[in-house]
DNA sequence: AAATAACATCGTAATATTGCAATATATAGT
DNA sequence: ACTATATATTGCAATATTACGATGTTATTT
């Protein structure tokens, strides 16, 4: 077995699952943080910063931008990622939902 | 190699990633939906209503409470999972504190 | 004390993720 | 065209996750 069965769960909690799922490794936390603390952001300096190998945070950058989180521009020979802002705010809206929605007069 | 690299972060990234993780799955997602919903909870209602089997809700609230998200208290022969209030507060709080932290006048 | 009920844990098979070397691709400068 | 630079993709080995049957544990009921 071992594969999750996405088909007995609704879009929506696929969708949420899928998200955190995503910012669910430390790397990807980091190269956030990273990038959302410059103005712009070219990926070499994500390879030293983090200290992973260039293949690897290609890689996590790809799963970023499979939510939208990240948008891509080539700038000359280099690739300029940036936080796509209207999707951040979008999830973050998501999430507070999701928080809110816990009735908390349990127990 | 498979491993996540987990000494090159700091701990704040790797306790977000952590609990980011934690969320990413859909039966989890389910299961702390359905528990906010009531006012308490039993794990045998959990089987009838996610669809898995009942070890592997089981497993999947052991996660949930290894981030503390969760209380269990023996009810009887059962128990009763509970939303933690004051932990879920606090993570929803670092969350917020995560996305607004990015500076969003990049690009 | 035996049977039942409600979880928890163990063991294991199937699948997914992580990380990187090697290689491919694309652009800039010479 | 050639070389260097930057990033993406591929292939693979190591490890992690998911799911569940079988079994263990603990408390209630008879």
């Amino acid at each position: 077995m071992g594969i999750t069965k996405t088909q007995i769960f609704t879009d929506k909690q696929n969708d949420l699952a899928q998200f955190f799922k995503v910012l669910g490794h430390p790397a990807r936390v980091a190269i956030l943080q990273y990038i959302s603390s410059q103005n712009a952001c070219v990926c070499s300096d994500l390879v030293d910063e983090i200290g992973l190998a260039q293949a690897t945070i290609s890689q996590h950058l790809k799963e970023l931008k499979s939510i939208n989180l990240l948008k891509g521009e080539i700038d000359g020979k280099s690739m300029c990622y940036c936080i796509n802002v209207e999707r951040w705010s979008e999830i973050q809206e998501q999430l507070n939902a999701f928080f809110n929605n816990a009735k908390l007069n349990c127990c």
